[in-house]
DNA sequence: ATATATTTTTAGATTAATCTAAAAATACTA
DNA sequence: TAGTATTTTTAGATTAATCTAAAAATATAT
């Protein structure tokens, strides 16, 4: 028996590893959970003692096969259910998040697979991320940052920030996913970029706007 | 804050109060609530000093007006998922019942208008379970057992147990909800009862079924 | 009414998850 | 390389939810 707690570090481990590409720091993990470092060396002990993760004193945690495939059933059930509220419930994309937090861990395997395939088996989330399969793999898409794209036109397809208020702002602008953008100027001072979107509405973005919403090349 | 094992006293007080029209008994709730009965004391308490229950020992709980909005809240939103899960993922009605047990805990005021809506605001559960309003109020039908139908005629609407055995069993007599049937023969011997269904099949069925499915005349 | 049975409460432990404070290990820096 | 800073672990407590065993109250039945 696996708790949504010790659920909730599995997918902590699992988002710090990718980023970081190393095992996940105590710290990290404790920043990522809102929680003590105490907390997490607690609860790593149990993790390891249930084989989900691997760990040596001192040397931080990596994610063992059984470790990961929760953490990605997670991810999965978590994504599926925000295209739920979003397509079927018409919840905006700013709204969503907290929600799924909650529903991601309704137990039921045959759940995720009926609801995936009443969504139409859909490969990405409202915000832009990608639904991994039951087997845990990713759709991978090439897609940069605003901020280091080098071509002259795309198609906005994700945020790297979630928060409400970075959402909301999109909206404001217009800058929804799927929208066409084209460069129009960097600006060196501050690195803020000036965008004509949807052919139309030309607009300066800051440098922190950019840093935080992918583009792909059309 | 009231957690999701709160929220499950809550909804058996409700439930017994209901059933007993009477103060739900310690004894009573713990069979309920497959607990012990220590437990349950322990709980109550904790209920009552929140002001969810009111409490005198050895004189057992009632509903306060708080814990009654939650507990109709949770049947509310168990009943609607089931609506969901059979409706929309075609899941059949001996499945639901667990799932929903789950569903019925995420928080969202908002979702569970939003799903209310999305499900066209049905007023009955596949069980054929009234599903209450937001302020709590059931509505009634008229209904009677089976084993205490005076009519000729009439048409299944609801069950009185749920188990998954029972219900497949029904299934497989195709005796699911809405289906007309017609009083032949009350046998004597041992109370069990021969039917048309659906104008067609001649069924024999057992006294214990009788009493656990629910009839309207038609 | 008194003995017996049943129900309910209390006492004392246990487990998961958390905390703060302090100790131990490791990393960084002059 | 020593000294300081940072990170991680341990120690010791706390809280919610549970348990078993035993005590206390209430109900039932002769
Ligand atoms: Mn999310
Ligand atoms: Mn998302
Ligand atoms: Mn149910
Ligand atoms: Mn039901």
């Amino acid at each position: 028996m696996v708790s949504s707690t010790e659920e909730n570090y599995l997918k902590a481990i699992f988002k710090i590893s990718e980023k970081e590409n190393a095992p996940a720091s105590t710290n990290a993990i404790a920043t990522e959970m809102k929680t003590s470092a105490a907390s997490v060396s607690d609860m790593i002990k149990r993790l390891a003692e249930k084989e989900l993760v691997s760990y040596e004193k001192w040397k931080g945690v990596t994610l063992k096969e059984g470790g990961k495939k929760i953490a990605t059933g997670l991810i999965r059930k978590h994504r599926l259910w925000e295209v739920f509220l979003v397509d079927k419930l018409n919840f905006s994309w700013d709204e969503i998040h907290p929600i799924a937090e909650e529903l991601e861990h309704i137990k039921s395997d045959e759940l995720a697979m009926r609801l995936d395939e009443f969504l139409g088996f859909p490969k990405f989330d409202p915000h832009g991320d990608p639904i991994p399969d039951e087997n845990g793999n990713f759709t991978f898409r090439k897609q940069v940052l605003l901020s280091e794209f080098k071509g002259q036109k795309g198609n906005i397809v994700g945020v790297d920030e979630h928060s409400t208020q970075f959402l909301q702002y999109l909206d404001r602008l217009e800058l929804t996913l799927g929208t066409p953008i084209e460069i129009l100027e960097k600006i060196e001072y501050d690195g803020s970029i000036r965008i004509r979107i949807k052919g139309r509405t030309e607009q300066i973005i800051s440098n922190k706007v950019a840093q935080n919403l992918y583009i792909k090349a059309s």
